[in-house]
DNA sequence: AGTCCTATCATTTTT
DNA sequence: TGATAGGACT
């Protein structure tokens, strides 16, 4: 390969260095994924290195799949026999083979958070701790410290033997940790934690695999904390052929246990290290490149790191400081819209809304609805975390592992079968006196002393219930097996009965968990139940994130990591928003937010603007923030405020927005009647196809003029308005207003 | 057993 | 403000 063509001096140099420990310092947009990629086809093309001996790992699943779809185009299906994964899959990969020499079964379970949170309160509950003062969630969060840094329960017990408060988190950890093995289970910290233990006291199993993995790679370096070190370290000691690629400006997860001392203190790690900077960027215009620089020249711990570009200036950084929170949402649905009139090329899937919490999105939300831009949020609630869709999966938990208490609890009485809580309680209480699992316990449900009867007979149904699920498991496809839970356990018919707005959404979600699983079906070698399991647990929004939908995209700028974008708002930049009341009087929690706002800056490649508001609700308080210290760290020349151009903001305040004083049907005056109808979304349907309100029914067919033809599945009231949800036939679902939206009766 | 209501709490950020 | 967990009521 003509790499040298290919690279710069310094990429190059990085992607052709493959012996020994090195370390890539990869500024922000300097073409890190380029490199890595470019390196990894090196070695199989010019090397002859065998794929499977390299190991890749990434931080997101997203980040993943680009990575092995980018060396795909250069080695072509080679690529299939490299590990290229996050950290968690990779451990579930080894685990899934080796974990029963550390005593689990191979079928383990993974708990997500909600798992966990369940699990800690039975803890809590019967250790008897109800104070106000300790919560469970201050008790995970310890806990998933310690596992972090490798504290096992006994050794934190000890450590705090003085300490009364911290010794009843202790009980919870060494209780939860043995519910955690009774249940044949794993959070999300074990799966790192027990590799990391698995290759401590195993040491044929680490030789293997430090054989296996000659050939290291670490993205996103900074962001590991000690367990994932550890794993990597372990690994690396059989042939020291590491290669971290990280960013120390960039490091945005300290709070979760990260370390940037594992990137700043790679060279004392392995004293033969090659280090190499990447400081050309490729992604962002000059001016905000510096701005980026301004920003983060401010923190005192860093390697000394300026990033150059040889693109041109481009636009001063815009500044908007809005009166509230409202309008700030206003400013930056005018100014998406005047852009996309500008400039001709610019498309909806151009900007970006980028904020420091997810309860920021709302008002964007409002706003975009309302103005009718496509927008698409990234996290907050997620897919697999909708109740109707945790219920399916808890049912498909346990069939897979029947040890699993703790999703047996969450559908024993799912649909209602009169399975109550006392009831449970009760077998609950038996099983623990005899040390059983639940299900062990619900098999001979006859040996419960105390039960009424029809009690007996619900559980006996719902245990032969069950055991077919369990027999089919491996038979049929996962697909089926979920279509027959919907079936035979009255899940579906439940919601259909139920004629409320949500249930209809309720049953649409689960039709795409049905599509999701034979996708996975048609797209995963290994098809079985435990896989799809861990498939879903494992994924994250932003993993789903595609860019080539044609929406405005809104997302924390945790989650922006790694993306870019050519027009940025970074929005709520505010003393006690960005960065938070609680950096404020912390030095390394300030550093840490300016690293974030780093972060957010260099995500822009053409345009960035920062907007903040005078007031704003936080918790239905109104609060009144300074605009931002970041923002005065920028040099002056760099930015400017915006001029508001008056008459495309009157297009939006005469249609006011605020719920309580929505009414711009009724308050025609000549002229806010003449903005309303200049409004494209309205005067785009003559009168007569127009969809009437005595029309919106459940179920009709609808059209929009951008969205296409659709159904609506909900209707539900919002102020003086209505807001509907429409299943679009091309466009999927989407919440519009019946007073905004051009809808016609089809 | 199940539903509905009220009181309380919380906001970083997520693999 | 809004979600949610626990309690009161049917």
């Amino acid at each position: 390969m003509d790499l040298k063509n290919l690279l710069n001096k310094e990429q190059y140099e990085a992607a052709v260095t493959i012996d020994g420990p090195l370390l890539i310092l990869a500024g922000a947009g300097s073409g890190k994924t380029r490199v890595l990629t470019y390196r990894v086809a090196h070695m199989i093309k010019d090397l002859n290195i065998y794929p499977s001996k390299i190991l890749a790992i990434t931080f997101t699943n997203k980040a993943a799949g680009e990575m092995k779809d980018r060396i795909r185009e250069l080695v072509g299906d080679e690529v299939d026999s490299m590990w290229i994964s996050t950290f968690h899959s990779s451990c579930v990969r080894i685990l899934r083979r080796e974990i029963d020499k550390l005593g689990y079964n191979k079928n383990f379970a993974i708990y997500d958070s909600y798992d966990q949170k369940v699990l800690i309160k039975q803890c809590m509950k019967e250790l008897d701790i109800n104070d106000k003062d300790i919560t469970d969630r201050e008790i995970i969060n310890k806990i998933s410290g310690q596992k972090d840094d490798l504290v096992p329960p006994e050794q934190f017990k000890r450590e705090n033997e003085g300490n009364f408060r911290v010794n009843k988190i202790a009980d919870v950890y060494l209780l939860y940790q043995k519910k955690l093995e009774d249940n044949n289970a794993l959070d999300f910290d074990d799966l790192i934690y027990k590799t990391v233990q698995l290759f401590k006291s195993h040491s044929d199993v680490l030789e293997f695999y430090q054989r296996k993995f000659k050939y290291i790679m670490v993205d996103e370096y900074q962001d590991t904390n000690r367990s994932q070190y550890e794993f990597v370290r372990l690994l690396a000691q059989g042939y020291k052929n590491i290669c971290v690629v990280g960013d120390d400006d960039q490091c945005i997860y300290a709070w979760r246990g990260a370390d940037v001392k594992n990137i700043l203190d790679f060279e004392q790690d392995y004293p033969n290290a090659k280090v190499i900077k990447l400081e050309q960027n490729y992604r962002s215009k000059g001016n905000i490149l510096k701005a980026a620089n301004d920003v983060i020249s401010n923190n005192a711990h860093r390697k000394r790191k300026v990033l150059r570009t040889e693109s041109e200036s481009g636009d001063k950084i815009k500044l908007y400081r809005a009166y509230s929170d409202i309008d700030e949402g206003r400013y930056v649905a005018s100014r998406i819209k005047e852009m996309l009139k500008e400039n001709g090329k610019r498309q909806y899937k151009d900007f970006a809304i980028l904020y420091r919490t997810n309860a920021q999105s709302r008002i964007f939300e409002d706003v975009f609805m309302k103005s009718n831009i496509p927008y698409r949020i990234i996290g907050g609630l997620k897919f697999y975390d909708r109740k109707e869709i945790k219920d399916i999966m808890a049912y498909l938990k346990f069939i897979n592992n029947p040890l699993d208490d703790v999703s047996l609890r969450r559908i024993i009485n799912v649909p209602k079968r009169s399975i109550g809580d006392s009831t449970v309680q009760k077998i609950q209480n038996f099983a623990d006196s005899m040390e059983e699992s639940l299900y062990n316990v619900i098999l001979d449900v006859d040996e419960v002393l105390n039960l009424p009867k029809r009690s007996v007979n619900s559980i006996k149904k719902f245990v032969s219930i069950i055991n077919t699920f369990i027999k089919n498991r491996d038979k049929i496809p996962v697909s089926s097996l979920i279509r027959e839970i919907l079936d035979i356990t009255g899940y579906l018919e439940e919601l259909k009965i139920n004629k409320e707005a949500d249930s209809i959404s309720r049953v649409e979600n689960l039709k795409e968990l049905v599509s999701a699983a034979s996708e996975f079906e048609a797209t995963s070698e290994d098809t079985t139940l435990s896989a799809f399991l861990e498939k879903v647990t494992l994924v994250s929004d932003i993993d789903n994130f595609d860019d080539n939908a044609n929406s405005v995209v809104l997302m924390t700028v945790h989650s922006a990591k790694g993306l870019e974008f050519p027009v940025v708002f970074m929005v709520g930049m505010e003393n006690g928003i960005f960065p938070g009341i609680q950096s404020l009087d912390n030095v390394e929690e300030m550093e840490e937010s300016r690293r974030l706002c780093y972060v957010g800056i260099t995500r822009a490649k053409e345009q960035l603007y920062m907007t903040s508001a005078e007031t704003r609700r936080v918790f239905g308080r109104v609060v009144a923030y300074e605009q931002s210290n970041f923002i005065d760290e920028i040099s002056r020349e760099l930015r400017e405020y915006d001029t508001v151009k008056k008459n495309s903001m009157n297009n939006f305040s005469d249609r006011v927005l605020d719920k309580n004083t929505f009414s711009w049907t009724k308050k025609v005056t000549p002229n806010n009647l003449s903005n309303a109808v200049r409004t494209p979304a309205v005067n785009s349907i003559s009168n007569e196809n127009c969809l009437k309100p005595e029309g919106i029914k459940e179920g009709i067919k609808v059209k929009h003029s951008k969205f296409g033809v659709g159904t609506i599945v909900s209707i539900s009231k919002n102020g003086s308005d209505i807001k509907l949800t429409i299943v679009f036939d091309k466009m999927g679902i989407k919440n519009l207003m019946y007073g905004i939206a051009p809808l016609e009766a089809v």
